[in-house]
This record gives C-alpha cells, sequence and structure tokens, in this order.
DNA sequence: ACCAGCTCCTGCTTGC
DNA sequence: TGCAAGCAGGAGCTGG
C-alpha cells in the first residue's frame, strides 16, 4: 500500500482536481471502508470547497472553507482516480468481480475523483481543524522525515533504550510517519545496517547514515512517482517508477546490489511481515 | 512503557 | 486445470 513517496504523489495528482475546487456532489456508496464513515459524510462535504490539500504521514488532509478538514487514509489498496466526467463503473474482466468504487467526488466544472479501495483498509474521517492534532489518528503521528528535522541526533533520542529491531523501530509510525515496509528496507540497506539491530544500539555515525539514506531514498521515489506494485497508481492512471531502483525489496535470491559485496538478498519474517536485506554488507 | 501477535478485507500468486 | 494456502505497500487493538 502506499507509503509517504506514493500518497505525496497521490497528493500532489489531486491537487488541480481538488484544490480550490468545490464538491458539487459526493456519492457514498457505502457506510463504512474500514470503520464506518462520519453520519452525514456526503451532506456535510456538498457545497465546501477545498482550501488546501496537505499531507502528514500517510494521511491526507483537505482543508475545507467551513473549517473542517476531510482526513483520507489510503490503506493497502486505495486510489484515486480523476475523470472529466464520470464514466461509471470501472468494470473487471471477470463476471461477478466486485466493484470497490466506494465514493465518487463530483467537483463544481464536472470533474469526478473517485476513491477505489478492494480492501478497505482506507478510511476518511471528517474534523473541525482546531480538534486536528488531537485527533486520535494524528496525535500520536511522529517526526515528519521530509521536514529538514531529521537526522543522527534526532534518530538517536527516537530510538534511544529502544530494544525492538531496527525494522519494527522505523515502521512505528509514532517515531518516524510515513514509513513503511518497502522504504524501511531500502533505508536500511542503503545505511548498511541489519533490519535485526536494536534500534537503541545505534551509535551516532550510524544514526547519522540512516537518516541521510531515509531522507534520500524518500526524495528520489517521489521523484518519480513512487513505486507500483499492485494497486498505486497515479491519479491519471499513470505508473509510479521507482520500483525499478529497489535493491533489496522482492529481489529475495539475487546478488546484493552494494558494490564489493558478495551477498545475496534474503528473505526474513519480522513481526509477521517480509524483511529484505543482504546479511553481509548489512551488519 | 514497550512489544509481539492478531485482525480487518479482497485478490493475486504459488504450490501441490 | 483446479483448488487452497500464502502473501500483499497499514495500523489499531489486545494482552503479556
Amino acid at each position: 500500500m502506499p507509503e509517504l513517496p506514493e500518497v505525496e504523489t497521490v497528493r500532489r495528482g489531486l491537487l488541480p482536481a481538488l484544490e480550490g475546487q468545490t464538491f458539487e456532489r459526493v456519492e457514498q456508496r457505502r457506510l463504512d471502508l474500514r470503520f464506518a464513515l462520519p453520519e452525514r459524510f456526503d451532506a456535510r462535504l456538498q457545497g465546501r470547497r477545498v482550501m488546501q490539500l496537505s499531507r502528514r504521514a500517510k494521511y491526507l488532509l483537505a482543508h475545507l472553507d467551513d473549517d473542517m478538514v476531510l482526513l483520507m487514509h489510503l490503506g493497502m489498496s486505495g486510489s484515486f482516480r480523476i475523470e472529466d466526467r464520470f464514466v461509471g463503473e470501472f468494470h473487471h474482466p471477470r463476471s461477478n468481480a466486485p466493484n470497490h468504487d466506494h465514493i465518487v467526488f463530483h467537483m463544481v466544472g464536472g470533474k469526478t475523483i473517485t476513491y477505489n479501495d478492494p480492501r478497505r483498509f482506507g478510511f476518511m474521517d471528517l474534523v473541525g481543524s482546531r480538534d486536528l492534532a488531537s485527533h486520535k489518528f494524528m496525535a500520536q503521528i511522529g517526526l515528519e522525515p521530509l521536514s529538514g528535522a531529521l537526522d543522527g541526533a534526532r534518530l538517536l533520542s527516537l530510538f534511544a533504550a529502544r530494544k525492538a529491531p531496527l525494522k519494527a523501530a522505523l515502521l512505528d509510525q509514532r517515531l518516524i510517519a510515513g514509513l513503511g515496509n518497502i522504504y524501511v528496507c531500502e533505508a536500511l540497506h542503503r545505511a548498511r545496517l541489519s533490519p535485526l539491530r536494536a534500534a537503541g544500539s545505534l551509535k551516532k555515525g550510524e544514526a547519522d547514515r540512516l537518516a541521510s539514506r531515509i531522507v534520500e531514498v524518500l526524495g528520489e521515489a517521489i521523484e518519480v512517482g513512487g513505486s507500483t506494485l499492485r494497486d498505486h497508481r497515479q491519479t491519471d492512471g499513470a505508473l509510479g517508477y521507482f520500483q525499478h531502483s529497489f535493491r533489496v525489496y522482492d529481489k529475495e535470491g539475487s546478488a546484493c546490489p552494494t558494490p564489493g559485496c558478495a551477498g545475496v538478498i534474503q528473505r526474513i519474517v519480522q513481526s509477521g511481515r517480509s524483511t529484505f536485506y543482504c546479511a553481509t554488507c548489512q551488519g
């Protein structure tokens, strides 16, 4: 599912269709996604104008002209597509395939923005802008890695005394926001650090390296529109390209790309999720 | 406080 | 070819 670079790509794709634009009508095809949608979700959006579309961690935030914020999370399989006019449900080649277009935003001017989410792990909520910071899902979110504030010193203090492995600590959204399974694996490989290391055991030099590799890999991914594995598409249907730059993710059995390293990428399971790394050069 | 495991859901891939 | 198990980019919740 979308991690920070994919969500940022989606944000940029949605900007022209959403920012400064007004909801003419909102078609809500179910009462829940992962969670129940707020009461009168469709009615409360109708007629509202989007003043700004921002991102926090993996959340998209549409700031409305009535001081409310539409909060959106894509979960594992959520995506948006923009069309000049709604062309109807997307029909899968398989008959009986259920339709997963759950919400359609009909904008003034004729464009439609359709939220599709087969696994329905995504969710949306409406919250007053003054309550945003204390919102259940926003309050715990950690450091924004591209804010300029992520460096070795910050990493050291965030990870101090933590016994959890680096892999788990980096996935913890309360510490650093926006990293997911792909970019954690990629950043650890670039920093030549083992995903199994206790987070609290990092030395200053290692933390410096890790912080700069995280910023680097996220930046590179955003530049090319994120990674497309299965579901992620840009809002115009274009594919991201960063999957071609993976060094370890989903590369089990491949030669380690680190220059001079004779290792082979292996897959292990940590906290029930796949970790890809090179045991030879990631000490 | 911290951490591991389970859970939600659908669909694609893999292995027998 | 068919079928079932396994796996997937997230993250809240529970229980130790």
